[in-house]
DNA sequence: CCAGACGTTGTT
DNA sequence: GTCTGG
DNA sequence: CCAGACGTTGTT
DNA sequence: GTCTGG
């Protein structure tokens, strides 16, 4: 999953639906709404401050461990993901595990498909709001300039009704409750963590294609997350044949769906 | 003990 | 095909 | 993750 | 920081 992503929304609506004011936002100049943002971007996330009070805080994506060399450069695609699986027994995320997790607000993330001999670009997405994502972060002292933090999103088996489009989706937290969990408790342990992240396969998850201008990094047009009406192959040669297929019920192939309409 | 690595994705 | 850069 | 480059020689 | 390999 999950190297591309979207967070198109306003100031507004990223205090509105995390529940936190812009008061409690760090950093909060450094976030510019992005319809297609890649690791090494800086995105809002929500976690409990040092007095455990919520707070929102511009992050990058792509994790860059505390104990990386001052003079080092950042690579910030070698783990914007952490394998949920896995997490407890990295010596790398498990020390995150404690106290450093948080919520990843996002409007949807993006995959890829290949359909003949192209890349088709998906853009996937949760109705009625923001994508809540479970997230790791750490901080690291660069030589020079501010301290920089830096976030991943953790991913698990996709679950039944993605599987069509990849094997990885990001961890989802489906409710309230699910937050709670991710960010309060202090200790979590693996029965918990495994529970957090099951594959979430809500009938709120949509996706549709949309257009590959998308795949190039540095494309923002408005038109990243918009749903592109491709016609098929087949009703471009034979449209009336096409048209009078399309009323008609088409062999059952239920992981192949290229709608989540 | 110290030195050195520490990750994901996809693809096969 | 495979590596690098973002 | 995807996009884009990937090499040498000599000459200017 | 923490684990692995030697």
């Amino acid at each position: 999953m999950c190297g591309r992503a979207r967070c198109a929304l306003s100031r507004e609506e990223v205090a509105s639906t995390s529940g936190v004011s812009q008061e409690r936002w760090r950093d909060v100049e450094k976030f510019q709404p992005d319809q297609n943002m890649s690791p090494g971007h800086w995105s809002p996330v929500v976690k409990y401050d040092k007095n455990g009070q919520l707070e929102l805080h511009t992050m990058k994506w792509g994790l860059v461990p505390s104990f990386s060399k001052p003079e080092e450069k950042p690579d910030h695609f070698r783990m914007f993901n952490a394998r949920s699986e896995t997490v407890p027994e990295k010596g790398i995320f498990k020390r995150l595990l404690g106290r450093q997790r948080c919520i990843v607000l996002l409007d949807g993330f993006y995959e890829w498909n290949q359909e003949h001999k192209q890349k088709q670009p998906y853009y996937i997405y949760l109705t009625g709001g923001v994508t809540k994502m479970a997230g790791l972060f750490d901080c690291w002292a660069p030589a020079e300039g501010d301290p920089i933090y830096t976030f991943t999103i953790l991913t698990t088996d996709s679950s039944e009704r993605l599987q069509w489009l990849h094997n990885r989706m990001p961890v989802i937290l489906p409710d309230k409750a699910a937050e709670e969990r991710w960010l309060q408790t202090a200790e979590l342990d693996p029965k918990d963590l495994a529970a957090v992240c099951e594959p979430f396969n809500g009938e709120e998850l949509k996706w549709h294609a949309v257009t590959p201008a998308m795949s190039r990094q540095g494309y923002h047009g408005d038109d990243c997350a918009k749903e592109l009406k491709k016609p098929s192959i087949t009703a471009f040669f034979k449209p009336k044949q096409a048209a009078a297929a399309a009323q008609l019920p088409r062999f059952s192939r239920p992981q192949k769906t290229s709608s989540g309409k």
